[in-house]
This record gives C-alpha cells, sequence and structure tokens, in this order.
DNA sequence: TGTACATCAGTGAACGCGCGTTCACTGATGTAC
DNA sequence: TGTACATCAGTGAACGCGCGTTCACTGATGTAC
C-alpha cells in the first residue's frame, strides 16, 4: 500500500491491459474495471493511475487483443512452408481452437459490433490497430498489387470473422465441427488454391 | 391503467418485441428494458406480463430481427429477373443502405457475438431462427445439392455479416465505401458469376 | 341479458446490486540540494 | 552520500446512477351463472 516504482508501475499497467483484452473477448465488453482488477489482486480505485477512463482501457484493450492475433497468425504462416503460408493461416484461424478460445484469438469475432460503438473521438486509434493488423499479414495475401492484397485481407479476414461468430452460436459440437469443416474447406479453396 | 382486452395486449407484446429487435441492433443487447418501455410510452413493471425476463426478450427480439431480414432479402430477390437473384441478394447485403441501418438490418453483423454468451438453455430457440434464416433463402443458393446450397448460404451470409461489421469500425464515409465497393466486388464474382 | 366476481394489463415505488468514477489516505519512491 | 520534501501507486469508502425484477394497487375486461 505505497508508493510503486516506475517498472512495478508498467508491469501493473500490462497486466492490467492483457487481462482486460482476454476478459473482453470472452465475456463481452460490458465486463466490469472491479472485477477486471480484482482477478489481479487489486483494488478497483487504482484503475485510474493507469487509465483516462474504461473507454480508454477499451481502445488499448481492441488494439492489443488485434495486435496479438495479427502475431499468432504471422507466426503460424512464418512457419509453414514456402507456398503454404496463407493455407497455414487459414487454417490456424478456422481452427477447433479458436472457436473454443475467443479469449485468446481474433476480437473481429468477438468484439466487433462493440467497436463500431464506441466515441467517434477514440475509434481512430481502433482504426489504425486495425490497419496494423492489416499489414502484418499483407504479405501473405495473395494479390499482384498492395491494393489487391489489401481487398484480399478484408474479405479474407472479415469473412472468416463472421464464420467464427456465427459458428459460435451454435451448442452442439458437432454441429461446430461440421460448419467450421465447410468454412474452411471454402476459404482454402477460394484463397489458397 | 387497467386490464386490456386480449388483442390489445397481444399489440402491445408485439410492439414491444419489433421495438427491442431495432434498439438492440443499433445499441447493443445492453439496452435497458425502461428505455424499451420508455420509448413505447409504457413503463418498466408491465414488461413481466409480456416477457419472462430479459433474456427471454433478447432471444425473441434477436429471432425476431433475423426472421426480418430474411424477408428482406428474400424480397429482394423475388423482385430480381430470372438468374439475377442472387446478384440482388448480395447487392442488398452489401449496400451503404445495410452499412448505416444496423437497426433493421442483419443481427448476425451486429449482435451474434452476444447471441453466442447467452444461457445455452436459451440459445437453442435462437438456433432454430438461424436454420429458419437459412431455409428462407436456401433456393437462391448456388449449388447442386442442398448440401451444398446449405454451405454456400452459411459461407455468403456470416462472410458478408462480418465484412458489414468489420467496416462498421471505420468511421469516415469514403473508406466505409471503398471497403463496401471491395467486399461487394468479391462477393458477387464468387458466388454469382 | 344482467349481475357478481375473478382475472390481469399496466403503473410506479421499492428491492438489491453492480457499474464507472472520485477522493482522502498510506507510505515507499523519486528528486532537489 | 545524506537529508528533506514532493510525488504518486494502490486502498477502500463513498458518490450517483441505472439495471433487472418484484409487488401492491387500479380498474376495465373476461367469465360463470
Amino acid at each position: 500500500m505505497a508508493r510503486r516504482t516506475a517498472s512495478e508501475k508498467a508491469a501493473t499497467h500490462e497486466r492490467i491491459l492483457r487481462h482486460a483484452a482476454r476478459s473482453f473477448r470472452k465475456e463481452g465488453s460490458a465486463v466490469g474495471i472491479g472485477e477486471v482488477m480484482k482477478d489481479l489482486g487489486l483494488t478497483h480505485g487504482g484503475f485510474y493511475r493507469h487509465f483516462a477512463s474504461k473507454d480508454d482501457l477499451l481502445v488499448d484493450a481492441f488494439s492489443l487483443a488485434l495486435a496479438d492475433v495479427a502475431e499468432r497468425l504471422e507466426k503460424a504462416a512464418l512457419k509453414a512452408p514456402a507456398g503454404e503460408q496463407l493455407r497455414a493461416i487459414i487454417t490456424t484461424y478456422l481452427s477447433v481452437e479458436h472457436l473454443a478460445h475467443p479469449e485468446t484469438w481474433c476480437a473481429l469475432a468477438t468484439l466487433a459490433p462493440d467497436m463500431s460503438r464506441l466515441p467517434p473521438s477514440i475509434r481512430k486509434r481502433l482504426e489504425s490497430a486495425l490497419v496494423a493488423y492489416m499489414e502484418r499479414l499483407l504479405a501473405f495475401m495473395p494479390g499482384r498489387t498492395e491494393q489487391e492484397r489489401r481487398g484480399t485481407f478484408l474479405v479474407l479476414i472479415s469473412g472468416m470473422a463472421g464464420a467464427i461468430a456465427l459458428i459460435r452460436v451454435f451448442a452442439e459440437r458437432e454441429t461446430r465441427e461440421r460448419m467450421l469443416d465447410i468454412a474452411r474447406g471454402y476459404y482454402l479453396k477460394a484463397f489458397s488454391a
């Protein structure tokens, strides 16, 4: 119960951010500040030493979540043999693992509607995070020009996010996996053939 | 302030449902019962003569929203000349109108994550509504077998919903319309050529 | 058809609860000399 | 290097507020005879 060193503060800031990025993806952006802090063994009052408001945390957490997924997908692509990189991105994105773990995977599939309801002033920061997401994966997208590759990213990622979001509404494991197979089959054929 | 006739009650029930289906799509499922009732000139207490709980309203409102959109898309298809029906569905779905009016258009693009967080007991009803959405448009989907047409619906509708959800994060009209053109171009080429 | 009574749609106060945010306080850290 | 003081990370009580839900009440509707 006293002042912390600068590096301790930075570590706490990051812990709040990382945990919020998971909680919002898992349970939605209605998760309270009190709950996030409590999960970390902290009290709610201290939150405002780290973020100006909940909206401020939301934007940063959404941005971190997007960067996190971009990194995961990039790693999956880089691990794949040459020519199989886009295939790796698609099978990683449309996986049972992704379906079952919203808290560590794509924020677009869980939070896109919440993102679009944030105040416009703050949404600009989210747009940057989305552009960064795209930039990170652009090299793996098919297309002759950069414009084409951007278009491919838009259609492919938003399409797969929509598929994950829809499939998650269904409860039965069997139904979900059948739908996932259909979607994966389509995107592999349409984008990586 | 007294008992109403059976048909008055039914009318009120429907007014609540229809308005909720709009409000949830526009502002998210966190919109309160009090607000929905107040918008209709009613008080919050009467709500429970019509619905057992807010979750109960959520499921019914989501289902109505889905049925509403299925009908709009079906009408768009039926108005189109033979051979242009799928094209009509795609251009209607990926329109500036849809982008700008979440309250009257596809609930998947605005509420899919909220749907998947509903209690499993209640989610079954939503699954039926989604299946009904599919059935209604199945005849317009390309594919040799019904299985294929179901697969096409899954990929097409979830993909377009994901595109709308992503594009709505961006604030600038010009950016949005450019992205919308790219998505529309893709889906027309991939599904309706 | 009229009468007596049960039902219940809608009202508005009240319930407990959790939310985001503020603030006085603590005591260790950071800084100026 | 030591000292004196300002800073501030984190605590926990308190703020106003809105939420979902309950309930006693009202009076017109529905129903049994």
